[in-house]
DNA sequence: TAGATTCGAGACACCTTGCCTCGTAAAGGA
DNA sequence: TCCTTTACGAGGCAAGGTGTCTCGAATCTA
């Protein structure tokens, strides 16, 4: 079973594979249907049985490559998210923050990319190889921390960089995957104003807080 | 273990089907029959023959109450989430978040309610129809609401309850879809200090923070 | 009791899946 | 250059799911 695992760079390849893929042109149709077919028909019409004949590709030659759908949307949306979700420095850290929560809900609600991380995302939670496939690929929290670590400075309450990551993504990428729909830029900038004041501040929890 | 909690209420059925069902027994057999099968073969194996036969119910039967896997599967994790999502007030705000937060990831990670809504969430990527039905359920959103306005008076920055229920409720949610896996306790405690540690503190954010 | 409607059961056409086999075309090695 | 190797497009195949339809029987309503 031998197959690019997608994530992986180009010159992983050559290693394994006991004949190396003639034409990259197949591969290449296949990842260009799949970008097609997401925006046109969605992720639950799209069989392997249609990618194939969109590609102008033979059935077994996506099986050769690609296991399952999941697979081939990784390979199709991981490469176009890194770039996408970079954004331009800001000298105020809430602006920084607030300039990549809009590049991810744009990335999350307009871009073909996007709506493949959230299927794939979806898939996640029906099929544990894909939630591997995910939880690896770490496509978001990758993302996230290049800015974190650009604001870490100013914020010397921010937490762990898990943490921070998903009080950062977190609200942004649940709204989406729960509504579907974009989120007004104020209430994404309001969220980067709240959490650089949180992180601030680091005053530790006091105990009361009761009437 | 049954319950009968369905979004649709028994009065809405009245209305369009042409007969009222005679028995409740069969769309209970269904809905356990979900449940059950959640846990046990997941939802990418659960198909609609096999829920009719794991209930001893004829197909025609379950459609004739529900289009989809999407409407049992809401119907029968509705009912327990609002029950499971319940925490007791806890005197100081952030134990009180810290407290909702614990019950929010022991649902998403052990509860077959849960593991339902994780489903239902992973569904609604790949269906529109399923999307609006999460929307409209807003399970997770409705059981913040009910912590949130008891902190609220003890944290006067809080934002809009849109945002706070993200904020509060979307790291957790994005975290388990991403990785599958129950978060530590103690990061569960240090997102709700941060959170209180913000929203008590009402200070604008002021521009500055370049060095 | 009489009519209406749901019930379990199963047949049906249609579709996708993953594997298999063709004959063909294009790489790489001698 | 020739020849071996391997991927390639195409399509057949069984298995299984979908959603609709039809049956006779059970059961509720009037």
């Amino acid at each position: 079973m031998y197959r690019y695992a997608g994530v992986v760079s180009d010159s992983d390849r050559t290693g394994a594979a006991p004949g190396r893929p003639r034409s990259e042109a197949a591969r290449q149709a296949v990842l260009e249907a799949v970008d097609d077919m997401l925006v046109e028909i969605g992720y639950a019409a799209m069989t392997m049985k249609g990618i194939a004949q969109r590609a102008g590709v033979g059935r077994q030659t996506v099986y050769r490559w690609w296991a399952t759908k999941a697979e081939i949307l990784l390979e199709a949306s991981s490469g176009d998210a890194d770039h996408e979700l970079a954004s331009p420095p800001r000298a105020d850290p809430a602006d920084d923050l607030a300039g990549f929560l809009t590049a991810l809900a744009t990335f999350l609600t307009v871009s073909p990319a996007g709506l493949g991380y959230r299927a794939l995302l979806g898939e996640a939670q029906h099929d544990p190889a894909v939630r591997d496939l995910v939880r690896d690929a770490d496509l978001l929290g990758r993302a996230a921390r290049t800015v974190l670590d650009r604001v870490r400075p100013h914020a010397p309450a921010m937490p762990e960089a898990r943490l921070a990551s998903a009080q950062l993504t977190g609200p942004v990428v649940a709204l989406v995957l729960e509504t579907g729909q974009p989120l007004p830029a104020t209430m994404l900038a309001e969220h980067a104003r709240i959490l650089i004041s949180a992180w601030r501040n680091d005053r530790p929890a006091d105990g009361n807080g009761v009437s």
